[in-house]
RNA sequence: GCCCGGAUGGCGGAAUUGGUAUACGCGCACGACUUAAAAUCGUGUCUCGCAAGGGAUGUGGGUUCGACUCCCACUCCGGGCACCA
């Protein structure tokens, strides 16, 4: 047999296939398949750096489904398109003054070229171009139909504004105050900007995530990105006025614990407010300079600033007159503007030490001492008791109590009894325990700590409501405790004093309230966030965690708030000053106002230019074009002008799975019957960079056309993964200024594409990044030689049995494997197979043509050769996936292994159905075990086709 | 700061439901073939130990007959969000 030669068969299969159309999907009335499969991969931007071998992964990823789901009888769509409107194109043309269109047509045909010679099963017939007008004409289309409902609209808005770009940026376009793509800071200008009302659709696009199969992260990027929050209304009545404020809140559990109301300082609400008090002028002008200082810094303005607006609210839960101030923190475009603050939310905490605003707690902190937890068949005592931390103002060290009966280290800790005062019981046992006389309380450690644990001395668990207090020693006088006494309080504890860090140090520290202690000795205080309740008495005991919603449903019911679901989630900025995109198809008349271009006159295409620089007043390029510009309105036949602006790239991309099921239609953007067909997408899978915004922005469009009866269903993509990113050796980015991108090309041209594919696949998790390494290479491409290798050597006779059984465990790992995208482990169980069967004196025809199935979605030019080689005719894309055998893959005799104490000893081989008496016999009898049983008093343990596990004493 | 994800040989990474840790590949070492080299094939390759044995899955604890896997605390790395009440 010739060498592997994969310059020959590579493009010799790859152009057979492309003549015979082997991978162009069938639209339905042409297709004999019933079942329809739509695979996707995200459309690439073709950029003018070319492919480099991060691209591909995903599209070989999913070549590997598309080629299976084929062979198990689907008529299956994987098409392929180029999403080439966009910056670097129109930075390129700025640059050099080239027309984008022609720069687009080079870096396209680079990129065809690049993935043509992969041998990815794309359907090439439906490729398409989100540049093209024959396209984008139907973007238009669908944005003219949002105009139509009313759900896009022109607003002033502040938006971002990257002065460097010349553009304006949606919020998710702007990386920590800084440019997506150039990393300049961002600033705030006012300008009308085309909106689309993506918030109307807020609520199911969060709700609809329930009925797709979306990797888990996936759905939390967009339930977080959608940021449905539900939470409380309060009303209050403003004392002094006929006002009513309501306030949003979210985290209501402790609204017990609230003592001041905060408004955003560009409340609409703010100046009638504040008629008739004294410090209006004051407080306008402090909460004007909150808002200069946000416009200007944006994401970075994080001071805690504000001002009390003289007013007064009545406290709906009857806590009486709560300030209001305006607070930097307050938002207004969030819930209502105006939240209810309380000592248990970190700003609300931080804003009230800083303006001294009262606080009041509602949740104490709930520990439970992990090193000395309860115990499950202990019954539980409740105490209140003390922590005494007496320190020493010379040494200012803390006097701590060594036990005598446990390795404890405690501080002075013991009952209160009865209605005993605190303090007072405290100085008891500080006598008691220590025999120091004169002590000087200083204070409270803040609120309460519940505090459960195991009371080993007294055999029970404890739920202790500790009271911590600080003490200072003011002289060394002690009283003599006799030691008979010591004995009878079970206290012959030693007493040492103890520096802060070595407490921390000293490992039988016991008191699991000590960090909070610590944290409030030095005044480091921080918001209690979790604990117990105390208020409202109802709820007494009972944990936050777990309370909110019996609280909320309480308080609806008392008639003190009312529910509300906010999101947040903002319009969708749809506007940008650029040439490089779709021209918004409206019409700006003087008379008729904003005229949607009627659809017959569609497209509007981009009229050519001789600079693609945008105009310093922040327009498109395309406001110089007066040509283009000045056009008659079509309504009144008025002078009238187009609109400038042109759409951002998100909007080509939201809805091209539609257009691939029927590209060349002329009427509309899809037919029908094809869409009903087609969608939804089956399986969709793309980068993690867009898993928040595009994944939702198509989603969004997609409800919308379904809402208007364009589309058959609520959702477009059924499921949703992810893969990692390649990078360069080192695990660096592979980015042209580091030169570390390597080419496809020159893999193919030195390895083969089914090289490249296996390499791909085989280096690492799909789902996570992999460092690219030249070194590796070489054993995708040893395994794919050896293939080739026994491809010559195939005979007719039978082969054994072992090797049968091996081959039908690999046939179900490799289609299990494929399904849950574990390709490195479907290709190491191929490896083992080839081994074996290298190693095999006979290799039967039939056995290795199964195994050329299974190994053709990984490796289709080396498998359809060897394959047609074989004698077979008709392409191995089109033979049937195989399955197998249930009773070959069922092992009759198993190893059993035997362990002792849990350590492996000895390992038998039995019969898979042995018994545990049979199993345990012949373990006992195992010569290697025998020393280590001998004598001694067994249990035994076991695990069907396992383990026996023998338990002796040591 | 918060929310996810991760940490296993020299390297990329395997390990069903808690049941022989290190599959598969790379690299490395030795051997065969060769005048020689490359390629190929074979053997070996976590670690300490002569051995019997012991120790290892980021660290420290726990649960269990048995833990990479479950629980608690922590360290480091990656990603997302970030005044969103």
């Amino acid at each position: 047999m010739k060498k592997y030669d994969h310059k020959k068969i590579e493009k010799y299969w790859q152009n057979t296939w492309e003549e015979n159309g082997v991978y162009h999907a069938k639209n339905p009335k042409n297709s004999v398949k019933k079942e329809k499969y739509y695979s996707l991969i995200e459309f690439p931007y073709p950029s003018g750096d070319g492919l480099h071998v991060g691209h591909p992964r995903p599209y070989i990823g999913m070549d590997v489904i598309s080629r299976k789901r084929r062979m198990q009888g689907y008529n299956v769509l994987y098409p392929i398109g180029w999403d080439a409107f966009g910056l670097p194109t129109e930075n390129y043309a700025i640059k050099t003054g080239k027309d984008p269109r022609i720069v687009t047509k080079k870096n396209t045909d680079t990129f065809r070229q690049q993935i043509q010679s992969l041998g990815v099963s794309f359907d090439w017939s439906r490729e398409i171009n989100t540049t093209d007008p024959k396209y984008y004409k139907w973007t238009q289309w669908i944005f003219l139909q949002f105009l139509k409902k009313g759900l896009a609209y022109k607003a002033k808005m502040n938006i971002n504004w990257c002065p460097k770009d010349k553009i304006g940026l949606a919020n998710e376009e702007v990386i920590n105050g800084a440019c997506e793509r150039c990393g300049t800071p961002v600033e705030k200008r006012e300008k009308e900007q085309w909106m689309l009302a993506i918030t109307k659709y807020a609520e199911r696009l969060d709700k609809d995530l329930d009925t797709v199969d979306y990797l888990p992260k996936i759905k939390l990027g967009q339930r977080n990105w959608i940021g449905k929050s539900e939470g409380l209304i309060f009303s209050a009545r403003v004392k002094d006025t006929d006002m009513i404020i309501e306030t949003f809140n979210a985290h209501f559990e402790a609204c017990y614990a609230d003592t001041f109301f905060a408004i955003a300082p560009d409340h609409p609400l703010l100046p009638k407010l504040l008629e008739g008090v004294r410090e209006k002028e004051a407080v306008l002008k402090k909460s004007e300079e909150i808002v200069k200082k946000r416009l200007k810094f944006g994401d970075d303005y994080k001071d805690i600033d504000g001002i009390f607006t003289g007013r007064y609210a009545v406290d709906p839960l009857g806590n009486g007159d709560l300030p209001i101030w305006v607070a930097s923190f307050a938002l207004k475009d969030y819930g209502t503007g105006i939240v209810k603050c309380s000592a248990h939310d970190e700003r609300d905490f931080a804003f009230a030490k800083k303006f001294n605003i009262p606080l009041k707690e509602v949740i104490i902190p709930k520990l439970i001492d992990q090193s000395n937890p309860p115990r499950p068949n202990k019954k539980t005592v409740e105490r209140t008791a003390i922590q005494a931390i007496v320190t020493d103002p010379k040494t200012k060290k803390v006097l701590m109590l060594k036990w005598k009966k446990f390795p404890w280290t405690t501080f002075i800790t013991g009952g209160v009894q009865g209605n005993e005062d605190k303090v007072i019981a405290a100085k008891r046992e500080i006598l008691e325990e220590t025999g120091y006389k004169n002590v000087k309380f200083i204070k409270h450690l803040g609120g309460p700590i519940e505090s459960h644990f195991f009371a080993n001395h007294k055999d029970e668990n404890r739920k202790a409501i500790f009271y911590g207090m600080i003490f200072e020693l003011e002289n060394e006088e002690k009283k003599e405790i006799p030691d008979e006494e010591k004995e009878a309080h079970e206290q012959g504890n030693t007493v040492e004093w103890m520096t802060w860090e070595e407490l921390e140090k000293d490992k039988n520290l016991k008191c699991s309230e000590y960090f909070i202690y610590k944290e409030r000795f030095f005044d480091k205080t921080k918001p209690v966030l979790n604990g117990v309740l105390l208020e409202p008495l109802e709820f007494k005991g009972r944990e936050i965690s777990e309370v909110r919603k019996d609280i909320a449903d309480w308080l609806v019911k008392k008639g003190f708030a009312k529910k509300k679901t906010i999101f947040k989630l903002r319009d969708w900025v749809f506007s940008r000053q650029r040439y490089w995109g779709e021209p918004i198809p409206v019409i700006d008349c003087g008379k008729c106002g904003l005229v949607p271009v009627p659809e017959k006159d569609l497209p509007v295409e981009l009229p050519k230019v001789k600079n693609y620089q945008p105009t310093d007043s922040g327009e498109s390029p395309l406001a110089n074009i007066s040509k283009w510009v000045n056009v008659k309105c079509p309504k009144c036949k008025g002078i009238a002008s187009r609109e400038t602006d042109t759409m951002p790239n998100w909007a080509g991309s939201s809805w091209y799975y539609l257009r691939y099921t029927d590209v060349n239609n002329k009427k509309s953007f899809a037919d029908k019957k094809n869409l009903k067909y087609w969608t939804p997408v089956d399986w969709y899978n793309g980068g993690n960079e867009h898993t928040t915004l595009h994944l939702l922005y198509s989603r969004f469009w997609h409800k919308f056309l379904y809402d208007l009866k364009l589309v058959p269903t609520i959702e477009p993509y059924m499921k949703r993964t992810s893969h990692g990113m390649i990078l360069g050796e080192g695990g660096v980015k592979m980015s042209k200024s580091l030169g570390n991108v390597i080419n496809p090309n020159e893999i193919v041209k030195t390895y083969g594409a089914d090289t490249l594919r296996v390499y791909e696949m085989f280096m690492g998790p799909f789902d996570q990044a992999v460092a690219w390494s030249d070194e590796a290479i070489i054993g995708p491409r040893r395994f794919l030689e050896k293939v080739w290798s026994i491809g010559g050597k195939v005979s007719d006779k039978k082969s054994s049995t072992s090797s049968s059984q091996l081959l039908h465990k690999t046939i179900k790992k490799v289609s299990e494997d494929i399904e849950a995208m574990r390709f490195n482990t479907a290709i190491s169980s191929l490896m083992i197979l080839v081994t074996e069967m290298q190693k095999a004196n006979n290799v039967s025809r039939k056995d290795f043509k199964i195994f050329l199935q299974i190994l053709s979605p990984f490796a289709p030019h080396i498998t359809e050769e060897l394959w047609k080689v074989l004698g077979e005719k008709k392409s191995i894309n089109l033979s049937v996936w195989p399955s197998f055998d249930a009773k070959l893959i069922k092992d009759e005799e198993v190893t059993i292994v035997v362990q002792v104490n849990g350590k492996v000893r000895a390992q038998f081989r039995a019969e898979a159905q042995i018994t545990e008496a049979e199993a345990v016999k012949t373990a006992e009898q195992l010569p290697e075990i025998a020393k280590w049983i001998e004598g001694k008093e067994k249990r035994f343990i076991f695990i069907p086709r396992k383990i026996v596990n023998i338990v002796v004493q040591p």
